[in-house]
DNA sequence: AAAAGCTCCAACCGCGACTTT
DNA sequence: CAAAGTCGCGGTTGGAGCTTT
């Protein structure tokens, strides 16, 4: 199909941002928010692609952006989510409030490879690097699928029924990483869904995980909810978590009746949230 | 002092997913 | 249903700043 390039190339500046530049920015998405990014730099008066100001914004000039060294908590955190998730590094950014996707990212290459090497571990596999036959932790990518795949089965399997309680995709990461809380519930009788897992994207996040670009998953589990519910209820597996932005969520949009059954719970948040 | 090498991170690029027409 | 438009993700790069020789 051809894709059109995401801006005017041959008027935009690159590199490096101004001062003037980020104000700019700052001011017209304090004004209007952050709204479509094709048409923002236009609005704003800036000679940058839309791509290039959600970046800035996302990675720099966010006001919840958590600036300075990341904490041994936050390195432990994202050594057990990689080693769950691999480079999911948008995932793994939503478990960690105010780190971009960017920053883990960079934060991985840079510091988090070379502390694992040290301590004798591959970066990539999470094994131990001089015994290879020993599998501590199974390849990322390979477990986080099957994990979801039994899950999806489990759930279509399970959801025949009507009553179906629950299932809680979280079990099974626990019995590889008992003390990461990544919760995943899902219970169709009384139209509550509760995730722990966080991601401002969440839609997109969860979908990523749930169906793999190269995966066998034939239906996602929103979709096969989606298609045993058909009985005039509007249920949407999407998730809102990390954020209270609803951008992230179609369910918003849908109905207000149901925007009260989506609950969000972050495992470096106290208290469970409601999203409202 | 300066050249060379290294580290780090902001920004870019390409592509897939999703939405709109 | 297909094409076009948009967004967001993950890999990669460029260059500023720091360290070593």
């Amino acid at each position: 199909m051809g894709r059109s390039p995401c801006c005017e190339k041959a008027h935009t500046n690159k590199g490096a941002w101004t001062k003037e530049e980020d104000q700019r920015l700052i001011a017209h998405i304090k004004a209007h928010g952050e709204g479509c990014w094709r048409s923002l730099p236009k609005a704003a008066g800036l000679l940058r692609c839309g791509k290039s100001c959600r970046l800035r914004w996302i990675n720099y000039l966010r006001p919840d952006l958590k600036r300075g060294n990341f904490s041994e908590e936050e390195d432990e955190l994202i050594i057990k989510l990689h080693a769950m998730l691999g480079n999911k590094w948008s995932l793994i950014a939503g478990q960690l409030p105010g780190r971009t996707d960017n920053e883990i990212k960079n934060y991985w290459n840079t510091h988090i490879k070379r502390k694992l090497v040290s301590r004798g571990i591959d970066p990539q596999t999470h094994r131990r690097m001089n015994n290879t036959e020993h599998c501590e932790v199974s390849s990322p990518q390979h477990d986080t699928k099957s994990v979801v795949l039994d899950e999806t089965r489990k759930l279509q399997s399970t959801d025949q029924s009507s009553e179906t309680s629950g299932v809680t995709i979280a079990d099974n990461f626990e019995h590889q990483l008992p003390d990461l809380n990544l919760e995943l519930t899902i219970s169709l009788n009384n139209s509550s869904y509760h995730y722990s897992s966080s991601s401002k994207k969440s839609s997109t996040a969860l979908q990523g995980v749930l169906k793999p670009s190269n995966s066998v998953v034939s239906a996602s589990a929103e979709e096969a909810v989606r298609e045993k519910s058909s009985c005039a209820q509007v249920i949407c597996l999407c998730y809102q978590l990390g954020f209270q932005s609803a951008e992230g969520c179609n369910c918003k949009s849908i109905s207000a009746n149901y925007q009260q059954v989506f609950k969000y719970h972050n495992p470096l948040f106290k208290e469970e949230q409601q999203i409202n």
